[in-house]
DNA sequence: TAAATCGTGTAGTAAATTTACAGTTACATC
DNA sequence: GATGTAACTGTAAATTTACTACACGATTTA
């Protein structure tokens, strides 16, 4: 990006060019929300020496230059830019969880095998009965899976209740289908449940770290592999992985039910927020 | 992002700033390249009511406006904007919901103001009692910041119910606080149970699209200004956002109470870990 | 019907960026 | 070693750009 750009022409640049470039690699943050004059300043430059550094740089100006530059910064991944301004909390907090919470999605992007993907949409594409597993944290990934698939016209069932999706797994029979979530992966009672659905016949799909018991279960595994943090206020960014791989799975299905659903539903969805607008909104 | 936040305020603008805002959505791309005069030109209005436009998005002005829809546009990658079609491998699908998401949460970093952070840290950190409302979808990020609270050490309730949560807010007091959680910011019964706890005195601190009814009765307004889209077969990533958002919240109030009650929770955090193992997993 | 509020444009002002020019330095040539 | 040339850099003026103050007109309210 460009602040690569700068170093690598470091060398090419005059003496007061590379005072303005220096100033620029040093706070490229605050040069967005700079003026010419300010930036000059800090470099100690004039500001035609901004302006000749830009064009040197093949930019038409400063404002072009601030410009591509404001863009770069919108994409770059922080640390490697920005000391973080140590007296701002708020801000210093809002920039790691973000970056972390991105990190934990590059990741995923980067891990998440497709094939496992494709075998689960194979199996919710024939099944009778959708059912979702999960507790505590995960009981809450589970809650927003049967809503999403609900969202997608699939309807679902969620279960964070032990005695309950024990009793659920229980009845199911071979052509249904359990989503087992758990971030630990070693629950004992929904390894149980998953254990009786498997016994009834069902298909299991397991969103968990692999090599855990629940993952050993599974007819298809969706390994979900990423560093379990024990210090507690380290965000739980695994569970946006989770729920990525819900949304991946519920657009997915509704893609393999072919476009006259998806038009049916559309229908559906635009009949209900006409509703919203004069009573209370279903999404929130 | 922007665009988007553009277009949920569309109904709240004048006449001549709806010009402005038809103007940059149909030529995004040309604004960041155009100066305040060709764009007034263009939209066939006087250059202060552009500068007005931006004001009422609330921005400090053309500069700042044109700078963050620079950005915006930076993260709007080609090819992601596209809708999934049925040809799409699971790789792909992986690939664009992932990519997708991680967009989201560049552009919230990007756009989250970490003032209204601080301020929210503030109010929570010295109330009695701090409640979650969310409907529908918003239930879930209520529910899941309820969660995430109580991991903290934070006691909190969190209520999805209109009826439920117009009841408790009917006994809030100055000293409480509440944080209301909405996609879309205009649930007539959030908003009337918001009203009731600001009559009480309690301060409110509201998730939701800023310009909409809920945002206007904030005491501290959390403007999460991103895509809703109208297909049901796109990921709401927005979800996303908001569940990161109150993950800066849980985490910043952690670290304002001080590193005694930090390292007490660590503990409590620990042991509840050597009990998971042998027993059923809290964390799921 | 009058008053008031809101929205909009005109014209003037302030600020920021860019251009023109001139002084300085570094290097090459005689 | 002196002189000329070219490249850099800063000062100051010019121009563009964004913003403010004010006034007119429309729409709403009393």
């Amino acid at each position: 990006m460009l602040l690569d750009s700068i170093r690598t022409q470091l060398d090419s640049l005059s003496k007061s060019e590379r005072k303005v470039a220096l100033a620029v690699l040093d706070h490229p943050g605050q040069t967005v929300s700079q003026n010419i004059t300010a930036l000059a300043k800090s470099a100690q430059v004039s500001e035609p020496t901004v302006v000749r550094f830009c064009r040197t740089l093949g930019y038409d100006g400063w404002h072009e230059f601030k410009l591509k530059l404001a863009q770069g910064l919108a994409l770059a991944l922080p640390g490697l830019n920005e000391q973080p301004t140590q007296d701002d909390l708020a801000a210093d907090l809002v920039n790691k969880i973000c970056s972390r919470s991105i990190n934990t999605l590059l990741d995923l992007r980067n891990n998440l095998d497709p094939e496992a993907i494709q075998k689960a949409l194979d199996i919710l594409s024939k099944a009778n009965k959708i059912e979702f597993y999960g507790q505590g944290t995960s009981g809450i990934v589970a809650a927003d899976a049967q809503h999403k698939f609900f969202r997608s016209g699939v309807p679902t069932v969620a279960y964070a209740d032990p005695h309950i999706h024990s009793i659920a797994a229980a009845l199911l029979r071979a052509g249904d289908a359990v989503v087992a979530i758990s971030q630990r992966g070693n629950s004992p009672s929904l390894v149980r449940s998953i254990k009786l659905a498997r016994r009834g016949g069902a298909d299991v799909i397991v969103l968990a770290p692999s090599g855990t018991p629940l993952a050993d279960l599974a007819t298809v595994l969706i390994p979900i592999d990423l560093i379990f943090n024990i210090d507690p206020y380290t965000p739980i960014s695994a569970r946006l992985a989770y729920l990525v791989v819900i949304d991946v799975l519920a657009v997915g299905l509704a893609l393999q039910r072919g476009p006259e659903f998806r038009k049916k539903m559309q229908n559906a969805q635009k009949a209900l927020q006409e509703f919203d607008l004069q009573f209370d909104s279903f999404i929130g």
